[in-house]
DNA sequence: TCCTTATGAAACCGTTTGGTTGCGAATATA
DNA sequence: TATATTCGCAACCAAACGGTTTCATAAGGA
């Protein structure tokens, strides 16, 4: 089973969970709230982000706060990293045509 | 069928022909050498970054050229943004604990 | 104590994924 | 023309995914 950051984000549920994480901490009820599934289908995906040690839980009496872990989405972002300078040159900005040329 | 640039750089072959690409266009057959599978595997992950328009299939006589295509690369880049702040300021240098305490 | 609420785990299901093999079409070469 | 090479497509397969329903556990409230 695989199991990074690129996989946990490649879900759109997951991304719209890891972004209401951004703003403050959620219980899963309250998370499930936010979408047109059952709590078990967040739980899911919950467990994954932890997995992925993007999400962590911390428990409060008998609830349960899912906090963002934004360390592992940096992984992400280095990977980005060396694609940015080619979409940041002005070669870039002209159409896919004279890309190709460059590249060819 | 999902078809956006999380779900086409989820998985790890794919990513790295999209490193491959950014440095110059190269043939299925070329890319196939590169990895531990047979070039019909690497032509299915061709036919997603496509359909994703991550890549361009450029034919030349027999040969067909695929190109790196950056642009839907920024999407994922845009989504990210919004994360950045939380890592780059001075609270995301301490650690997980005093996060908690910040976002609950 | 009894009942409600919050949660995770397990079993199950249909679909998607990533891979293979085999094929046919089209281009290059002898 | 005949042959070899490059490639995309279709069929097939096992595993993973995302979802549901059901159940057990544990904590709060009447």
């Amino acid at each position: 089973m695989r199991r990074d950051p690129f996989q946990a984000i490649a879900d759109p549920t997951r991304r719209a969970i890891l972004v209401l994480l951004a703003m403050h901490s959620m219980t899963p009820n309250a998370l499930a709230e936010h979408f047109d599934t059952t709590r078990q289908a967040v739980s899911k995906h919950l467990r994954v982000l932890t997995e992925c040690e993007l999400v962590r839980a911390v428990p409060s009496g008998r609830e349960m706060h899912y906090t963002l872990q934004v360390r592992n989405l940096k992984k992400v972002d280095r990977w980005l990293e060396q694609f940015r300078a080619l979409w940041e040159n002005r070669f870039s900005q002209l159409d896919d045509v004279l890309t190709t040329l460059k590249k060819g």
